[in-house]
DNA sequence: TATACATATGAACAATTGTTCATATGTTGG
DNA sequence: CCAACATATGAACAATTGTTCATATGTATA
């Protein structure tokens, strides 16, 4: 069922199973969506976001609280807090001085659990 | 019920909600685990390996025809399923010359998944 | 066993990223 | 309006990362 040997020009070995990688390109999803993805996992890919992440699912918090939990400084909060916001992981609110930042979402915490789980199967 | 104004020495700022820090820092991960759950996120916030993965969602393929789907060399899609071996994401059997691929396990469709729910909401 | 082919891997390089430092912005209280 | 403070942000730098190139390894077959 699958025709051997065909060369192709992108790769330089020969495409050993046509059939599947037609089968396979006709379902991946769009270019653009994957990117989205990855970006939305690149995201959650550095153990300080991590760790605030982790922290807004307890309470809400201050920028300031989050530094002094982590023992980071409040500049590297904020610019992580930055890239958290603009993946719409993060939402905040402002009350006089202090910026309030909690989770978006629920969907926060299923990404976590599955991550978790995958952990500690193995 | 907030103990204001306790100058943190790790923090150059002050410690506003004293009581959130310590009720969220009793309520943190392990360190470990921490690093580990963004190590696993890392591999899936690249385009490629997402890619990759994607396809070994549909169907078993060898690295030539990775490389042949994706338009990619074969030198960097065995880089990246080297990666996805590491975090125990993808699987492989030989077979004579050729080595094929395959999903690990079903997480990886299940943190997929959060990931597009995620993305659809907003 | 010699050749062809599928895959793996090390080194090098460009690109990306996270933190720090300095400073700007925004808000409150005196 | 000014001083103090919480937060945000731009530039710089070190560290990490993904790809390429060259080459090594492993397997089948002539």
């Amino acid at each position: 069922m699958n025709s051997e040997n065909d060369r192709d020009a992108s790769c330089d070995c020969n495409l050993i199973h046509k059939d599947t990688v037609e089968y396979v390109a006709g379902k991946m999803p769009a270019e653009e969506d994957l990117y989205n993805l990855a970006e939305l996992f690149k995201v959650f890919g550095d153990t300080t976001r991590i760790k605030i992440l982790c922290a807004l699912t307890e309470a809400e918090m201050c920028v300031c609280d989050i530094a002094a939990l982590l023992n980071m400084s409040q500049s590297s909060i904020s610019h992580q807090l930055r890239i958290l916001k603009q993946a719409r992981l993060v939402r905040y609110r402002r009350d006089g001085k202090v910026v309030y930042y909690s989770l978006d979402d629920e969907h926060v915490k299923q990404i976590f659990g599955q991550g978790l789980i995958h952990l500690n199967e193995k």
